[in-house]
DNA sequence: GTCTATATGAAGATAGAC
DNA sequence: GTCTATCTTCATATAGAC
């Protein structure tokens, strides 16, 4: 309580960051200004550079934020069965997904605007994630749970479908997210060749 | 012969639309001038408008030629065997979509950046095309060669799966298109139940 | 059909007052 | 920490000469 009057750091910081990441997602990084985002947080555009050192950080930072929580929510556990291993990733990733839609968009549609360098350390978050993925394949290949000619190529074809549904599904629908779940569930295990072993 | 020194509008259009398609697809629709489009053609800015109206035009033109071409290009036969006609369907996407990388990215990462009439118009005939698959998905659940939950879910998880193909492809790397062709051909047909029967 | 020149506005980022 | 004011650059689009 002994602030003075126009200090907000601790608050105005996050709003920022939000600010940044709906606008991002809903119009496009090149096409928002700092100071619509400004104005979207209510204050002045010059006040946003107390938060970023620039814009190209601003996005760096939400992209690189949400590879990593993406990366620490993940649990994985080799020991346990591939068929539920596989089942626990395919909800996961949907739910998950489900539950921060800007971010994920931002995450893939505006790879385009890192700079060079930027773009390499949001690549390699992303191909560890994949391989969390491909690691499971592999494993249900080796024990005859899974018939995939190429584990990368499944991967990527099984990443691709699922972070699809962020693209139509909404909650309220016609299907509850359990139910979208579980569809999906149901033709990735087939995809991947596990549908009738163990 | 009889033309003015100046005047080259029948290959000029072109390479505008080209030069913009590039463009557009490298760096995204916001982040790209009408300058660097002209500078990419080899006049000035100012010549551009004689063959758009203004850059919103031009960006959809390209992306519902796009969207025409596509619904042109696809020829199928309701009578044949559900399975030739799925078959059909993923080598024909895969192998379109390879063709043409610019345009894909660009219909469907800048449907943002339409205004609104322009991208009503634009998501009907993406609509149209994913009628297509779930035609043949419902022909042949109704045959019983295929057995999906729900042709719509089923239909949006084909094609995303399918179109991912384009961010990782490359001709001349590890597997030839036609190795890509068959192993999804091979992932998709068993999603859909279709892997015993028929 | 293309040019040069320009109208008009907005962008990212910084300086210095409070 | 935020404000106002500003620097500098660039944007879309148009006008009129050739």
């Amino acid at each position: 309580m002994a602030r003075t009057a126009g200090s907000h750091s601790d608050i105005t910081g996050p709003k920022v960051r939000d600010a940044a990441l709906r606008l991002f997602a809903r119009h496009g990084y090149a096409a928002v200004s700092m100071r619509q985002i400004a104005a979207d947080v209510g204050v002045q555009a010059g006040a946003l550079y107390n938060y970023t050192p620039d814009k190209q950080s601003l996005l760096f930072d939400l992209m690189a934020a949400h590879m990593c929580d993406l990366l620490e929510a993940w649990v994985d556990d080799p020991k346990d069965d591939p068929r539920a291993r596989l089942a626990h990733f395919v909800r996961f990733h949907i739910g998950f997904h489900h539950e921060r839609p800007d971010a994920v968009f931002i995450a893939y549609m505006e790879l385009r605007n890192l700079t060079p360098n930027n773009f390499t350390q949001i690549e390699a978050l992303r191909r560890r994630y994949e391989d969390k993925l491909e690691a499971i394949l592999c494993d249900g290949v080796a024990a005859g749970a899974f018939d995939v000619a190429d584990t990368k190529i499944a991967t990527l074809a099984v990443i691709a479908m699922l972070t699809g549904v962020n693209t139509w599904f909404r909650t309220g629908g016609r299907l509850t997210l359990a139910q979208v779940q579980a569809q999906y569930l149901d033709m990735v295990v087939r995809a991947v060749g596990g549908g009738q072993a163990g």
